[in-house]
Parts: C-alpha cells; structure tokens; sequence
DNA sequence: GGAATTCCTTGACATGGATCAAGTAATCAA
DNA sequence: TTGATTACTTGATCCATGTCAAGGAATTCC
C-alpha cells in the first residue's frame, strides 16, 4: 500500500512516517464499468484516488444531458471539495472500467494536514492546478466553437502521450463529446472535415497527426 | 489595516499576533475604473484582496470576446493560483469600477502558512469553494440556455442582497452577458420575455421579482 | 444643464450545432 | 464464429443565439 502511495503526487515529499498513517486509514475499493462512486449531493466523508481503471466525474442536466468535468487514470485524486469545504459533492463520479479505487476518510486526513507541513502544500497546489483546468474548460466552452476544442483536445492527447504523432483516444466519442460539449453527431462531423482538410487521420481509436501547426492554429482561433 | 484584514473571510480565527506579520507584508494599490490589476499570463508573485470597489476577473478568446470568471467586491481574495502552483495566471484581472486593492507578495505569504495551521485549512476551503462555483459555472454554461442562466443569475443576486424581491444589479447589462457566456442582445431581449411573461419588473439596474418559484424553475430546466 | 459618450434595445438576418432518423461498423458474449 | 448489442456515421431539418445595423435611453463630463 505504501509503494502505491508514494507514485501519488499529492503525496511526494512525505516520509515513510507519513505514508504509513496514511496507508493506515486508507480503504480499497472496487467499481464494475458504469459503477457509480458517489452521486452529486451526497454527503462527502472523504475523497478517492484512482489505483487502477479510469474514473469520469461529472454533471447531469434537468434533461439528462452530461457533461463531464474530468476524466481521471490511476495516480489521480478526486472529491476533494467536500472535505475542505464542508457541504456536499457538487458533482457525480462513475468508474468508466473495470476500476480500483482508494478512499480516505475525511476526518482522518484533516487531522493529518495539521500535522503534515508538505501536505498542506500539495494540496493547495493541486487544487489550484485543478482550478487552472476549470479556467481553460470555461473558456473552451464559453469562447472556442466546437472544431477548435475538438482539436485542443487531440493536442492535449499528444502533450501527454509521448507519443507525438499518434495518438490513442482513452474514452469512446460518446465520452469524448461529452467532455468537449457537444454530441457524438457533431463530433463525428468535425473529425471528417478535419480528415478532408488533411489536418488528421482517424482510425477507430486512433488518430494520426498530419498537420501539427494546422492543428495548433485551429485550436486557437480558427474553423474549418 | 489589521481591522480590514480582521474583515476577511480567509483570515478568519488567526491570531492578532499573525494577522499583524501580514499586514506588515501587504502593500495598498489604487486602481481607476478599467485599470488592469494583472493580464493572462503574468508571473504572479503575490495575491489580491479587494478592499474597496469591483473587480472581475475574465479571459478573452482571440477575437477579443470576453468570458468573466468572477466578479469580487470587498473582502475577497483573488489571483491565488500561481502562488501555490508556480506559474502564471490563467486569466486576467480589471478594476471595473476605482478601487482600493491589497496585495500580499508570494514568498512571505508561503512561509506564513506552514507556520499557521489555520490559514492553511481556510486556503484549503477558499480554494474548494471557488472549485464549486466553477463546477457550477461549466455546469450553467453546457447544459442550461441563456434564459436559465440569467434565471439563475438574478436569483444569486437575490440570496446575496438580504433585498429578496427587489434585487439591483451590481454590473452593467454588457459585463453581465459576459458573464453569462452571451451578448447584451440577448440578455436584452431575454429580459423582456421574463417580464412579458411576469416573472419580474426591470427599471434600468433594478429588478423586481413578480414570480419566485416561476423564476427557479426556469433556472433548472425550463426555456421561455 | 446640455452636448457627448456610453450603454441598451429592437429588428432583420445568418449560422453553428442540436435533434431525429436510419443505416453501418465495431465490440461483446455465448 | 456468429448473433446481439452498442457505438459511430450520415443526411435532413430546426432552432437558439450570434451578428449587423440603427435608433433610443442613461450617464458623464465640461
């Protein structure tokens, strides 16, 4: 449990001392494809790290309508708020494989913080990273037509898959449109047009790069 | 200047002792109306606090159209991100009317908080508030339409001025459609629907609401 | 207190993207 | 492997909201 937490970023720079309270009141859980992880409203008495799978969290609208917030892989925390914050989770979380998931107790943790320069830290800057990704999703979806978050998308893809000219979609296009806000019909339209401007090449789950700096300039301003 | 600080949420439960460290570290800056306080992008080596007048902090899309993230009156802090993160600010800050501005310089500020148990958990909870309202923000903007959001903004304003029928609007009519991710047509011609419809009465910055449930369910689900 | 500026409203029109519907491809399960 | 389920694509249509333009109200500044 320890060897696992210690490859979590939040937790760098703590000692072994540390780790092992840690370790101590950390639970495992597990979570089937579509399994839900906590529902928008509930009561948050901890938070979550993905330790294997991939987990989305996300909002619903009156109509059923999905966006999702973030999408996380192993290594990652989530359901922060609460605990910090007192209310309730303003979001939903739903493991989207087959996932392994540690959860900490809130109470516990807190204590810890106090206790725990380093941790206090890490934990502000996390949230202020995460408060960075809301500052551009805000003006992605506020300021940026659908071509260019789509293609913002894929260069994210390629920034973090070394993997520079090739890149491997982690979420079906259902998932992917409703990240980027829109719906699979417009995603669809938008990688064909952007396959015709010879920007990319699109392969089932994987896309090719062909146009790095045509992609780059869409993402910023342009369409198609 | 300890009695302002006293004043804020964030310091709250500090020590005299501690809350007189910082304002020895806080300098005072006066800005004009349309000053700039910092641009996307800057280095931050220090936060904001407003002490007098209105700030809103936005990013603007490179055609030049503007998406506001917040709109800050006194006692709120603001800038917070790089300070613990590193880098620079995701968005930019403007005085939109004159305003007396704090500003507390990064490194003292550091220091302060792993010697102030206190002030990191009240970071902690600022910081997952201000992740909250984004959530909710993303959420206003994908998954409602332009009537709801405006719905939902003036029944914010009404929680927020004791005034529950009777709400004045701190903002232009411009800067609020920025706000709400649309145009000053729309909010224009969306107002005049909400008043045809008696859900309220507008006499140039004041509103008075006629219909408060009708008002709320248009801000969850409902269209015009 | 009146001119000048800024802000707001209203109308006509254009359009990005949603929705509905039907077919095709990919994946899963037995 | 094959049938069944789920995911994706393509076309036709519709609508909310953006854009452009011009007139009207409110504020600001000498």
């Amino acid at each position: 449990m320890i060897e696992k937490l210690k490859a979590i970023p939040l937790f760098s720079g703590l000692s072994e001392d540390h780790l092992e309270k840690i370790a101590f009141v950390a639970t495992t859980l597990n979570f089937d494809k579509g399994g839900m992880i906590f529902h928008e409203g509930d009561k948050g008495n901890g938070f979550y790290m993905v330790e294997k799978g991939t987990v989305k969290v996300f909002k619903l609208s009156f109509e059923g309508k999905e966006q999702i917030l973030h999408i996380y892989g192993p290594g990652h925390t989530f359901g922060e708020v609460p605990v910090f914050e007192g209310k309730n989770f303003p979001a939903s979380a739903m493991a989207i494989e087959k996932s392994v998931i540690l959860f900490l107790p809130r109470e516990k943790f807190v204590s810890l913080i106090t206790s725990t320069p380093g941790l206090g830290m890490n934990l502000l800057a996390d949230l202020s990273r995460r408060l960075r990704e809301f500052t551009i999703q805000i003006e992605n979806l506020s300021l940026k037509e659908v071509p260019a978050r789509l293609s913002a998308y894929i260069l994210t893809l390629s920034k973090e898959q070394k993997n520079l000219k090739k890149v491997t979609l982690p979420i079906s296009k259902a998932q992917l449109s409703n990240l980027i806000g829109t719906t699979p019909e417009t995603v669809s339209r938008v990688l064909k047009k952007m396959t015709d401007s010879s920007l990319i090449e699109v392969q089932t789950k994987t896309i090719v790069i062909k146009d790095m700096e045509g992609l780059q300039d869409l993402s910023e301003s342009g369409s198609l």
